[in-house]
DNA sequence: GGAAATCCTGAACAACCGTTCAGGATGAAG
DNA sequence: CTTCATCCTGAACGGTTGTTCAGGATTTCC
């Protein structure tokens, strides 16, 4: 009973396990600064099994981006669907910058995608897709709004690319700390922005 | 006359050289894909003399950055004060994103920064002042119009930070090569944006 | 014009890291 | 129980890279 320390009972729960490892050690050390070690000590096993699950470390990091990219999907659907009409579920976006979505409002990990998107065709695509699906999402919310009366655009295209380009704009001084932003002040500027946007009255 | 290649004659000179072809590389391979080497090729000078005067690769990005920051902000006044009035000081950083500025609008640049920032503390302070320096001249503008009455705003703080955080967010579609955002659409996007928060009258 | 400080090079060193590999352990199939 | 494919490990290999260093060239200072 020496060797083979993890028993290999659960191959597929194993390449979550070392998926998932690798997403945290991403959150610590970023993209750049991630190595085969680092992932291995997470995962709590080999080098060599991470390597032999996904051929090579940047196979891991693309593996990785995709289950990231389906979960933030996945959460933001599930957080909008709870809530009733058009106005709630703005302000639901509003409120990503405050830590409620479990991995949506993950502003780091935002960075870090941006800049290996520079340098890495795949991460670019995968972002994307991505931003295209949440524009998506708030141009539906805008669109039921405006059609049940509670919003007013004369130009929802717009309006969806600059909130949605605000929202990375507020993360990016949330991400980095910068003195200016705070959680609370990302929800109120965003939100004062949409009720600039969207022809909403005073705040309820 | 073997050795000794490229004469001494003008270390300052040579300092200078080095750093840009730093920038440069930074530019094209990012922060973490920058070799020692890749910038004594760039600069057309050996390894050991980029360790002899800036002590180590670390050292040479941060020197890097520090020249990035000045000419940013150089850049920007320069061009801003070129203008007449608060209007054309607008339109005019409505336009940066069309490449006139020659170092400010790099945002392939701001997304290497960024992700740096996030793990090199050097990096996030310098940054921070740069974002400081950058809303302290949106600011300045903005409080003019309004004093000229050419604009219009009940919260000024507030309007400062979207437009500047806005700003920062078409910047990440351009720098990616998203599809829905172009030169001329970060312009009209951003500009759009101004009159909505500014209470500027229709297009000129 | 000579000495000392500075500038610069090319090679060598040492550490790090991704990948390969031989083989042991495990579970499934017959 | 035997056999075979799969899962997993730990060590070793090879390439890359930041840094050091001895010494040559150049400039500066007296």
């Amino acid at each position: 009973m020496a060797k083979g320390a993890l028993s290999a009972k659960a191959p597929e729960e194993r390449r979550e396990l070392i998926l998932r490892a690798t997403v945290a050690v991403v959150r610590e050390r970023g993209f750049a600064g991630t190595r085969v070690a680092d992932i291995a000590e997470a995962a709590g096993t080999s080098q060599g099994l991470v390597l032999y699950h996904f051929g090579s470390l940047a196979g891991a990091l693309d593996q990785a981006l995709t289950l990231l990219e389906d979960e933030f999907y996945v959460d933001l659907e599930h957080d909008l669907q709870e809530q009733k009409g058009p106005i709630e579920r703005l302000r639901h976006m509003a409120e990503l910058g405050t830590g409620l979505g479990p991995a949506v409002g993950d502003w780091r990990l935002w960075l870090e995608i941006w800049s290996r998107a520079l340098h890495d065709d795949d991460a670019r695509e995968t972002r994307e897709s991505l931003d295209r699906r949440w524009r998506a999402a708030l141009r539906d919310v805008i669109a039921e709004g405006v059609s049940t009366g509670d919003l007013r655009s004369t130009d929802v295209d717009g309006a969806v690319v600059r909130l949605a380009s605000l929202m990375d704009g507020l993360a990016i001084q949330l991400a980095l700390e910068d003195p200016v932003m705070t959680p609370d002040r990302f929800t109120d500027l965003w939100w004062e922005a949409a009720r600039l946007e969207l022809g909403m009255m005073t705040t309820s």
